[in-house]
DNA sequence: CAGATTTTGTTCTAGTTTAGTTCTAAAAAT
DNA sequence: ATTTTTAGAACTAAACTAGAACAAAATCTG
């Protein structure tokens, strides 16, 4: 994954900008891992950004962000021995969804996500990667991992994947009227949509939400 | 699937790129599972490559990354409902945290959340239940539980569990200033909190949350 | 606001160290 | 006896260090 010149690299950077709030200039960075000159941190920086640690803004100084850690763990977690487990169930994670976008037709078989049992009941789940903003107001985030169980009913006030025109997946509230259906966002920016009841299918109800902070 | 030497040679490289952060080298690799060659290592490797176990950046060093682990093999626990079980540990739910109250009144010892390994790294955590929706516009809502990691400093823009005057306990933001902390809350019919910093405890800040609907 | 100044980032060269690959042959296992 | 695994050396390539010169961005100044 990382080398460990990157990897301190990366570690400076990100406490600097959180100490401090701005990102480290090319100088102080060569002067914190012990460098006499800069141009190692040019390399090492290219090297990070090219394996999706860092971003950087192009044309801009002290402009760089980092989009993730190396994720750090404690060895007993990955001592796979069977000592520490609790009875708990892999689903499957299917992608993304957002308004206005499909879920990624993908499968990937490597994306699971493990949950205790006490999470899931009876029934069939997967789980989803919130994009956008448009149920924000029921506290649903951008980046929210939600759970989902698959069901083709639902009743009124549930949030719902949504599947419309067997192309175009959301998560909404649904309410039903008659013939339609209403799909409500919980983001006052956005409208509600009243579709014909046919060009709607339910694929599911949300069931739990999990996030992760930092 | 896999032969002893690529089991171990697997685990040993997830174990140190999660421990550490970095991949190791092929020197490192042959040290750890008892090679005087590194030539072996290379076998090994391209076999794990090929059945898709790891993935290499071609053309760089250290930079091997674990796609799958070998299934984890149950051994002893026995299944509950049929279901599978998974690395995972239990943390303590110490009750309800809302403005006004302290922690340790409602706290029972009985009460425990159990999570998979995935959740929580290094460190020791506890959950609490939401009650009150002063952070409603950080996503937080009321009755959703949170899994705090004890820690008893924070940084800036930190979501933490606060304790105040050793006896009232809330979860904000803090944002530092001097001698003085600010508890912000994210709903805007709340006021921030500034306090001389001496009145604060800084109790654990907010690892992840979990809600579950119906 | 324009121009000057300082800070910051980029590029180049060149050399050292560290890491990865390949090959041959010996040793062990089947 | 054949195949698989291991060891070792030789080789190639990548990572790292350093210095300097230059270009661009941010800041200062009148």
């Amino acid at each position: 994954m990382l080398t460990p010149k990157q990897y301190n690299l990366l570690l400076y950077i990100n406490k600097t900008i959180r100490e401090t709030g701005c990102c480290p200039s090319f100088d102080e960075m060569k002067d914190a891992i012990g460098l006499k000159s800069k141009s190692g941190i040019h390399a090492l920086i290219d090297a990070l950004v090219e394996r999706n640690f860092l971003r950087k803004l192009p044309h801009k100084a002290r402009a760089l962000e980092v989009l993730k850690l190396p994720k750090v763990r404690p060895s007993t977690v990955v001592a796979l021995d069977g000592k520490d487990t609790i009875p708990g169930v892999e689903i499957p994670l299917y992608g993304k969804i957002a308004a206005g976008t499909p879920i990624e037709a993908i499968a990937n078989e490597n994306d699971k996500l493990s949950l205790p049992a006490g999470m899931v009941y009876s029934g069939s789940y997967y789980a989803l990667t919130i994009e956008g903003d448009s149920m924000i107001e029921a506290g649903i985030m951008d980046g929210d991992t939600v759970i989902i169980k698959k069901v083709d009913t639902a009743n009124n006030g549930d949030i719902v994947v949504a599947l419309i025109d067997d192309a175009e997946a959301t998560l909404k509230e649904i309410k039903k009227d008659g013939a339609y259906v209403h799909l409500i966002p919980k983001n006052s920016a956005y409208q509600t949509r009243r579709l014909p009841a046919s060009r709607v299918k339910v694929q599911g109800i949300l069931s739990s939400l999990i996030r992760t902070y930092h």
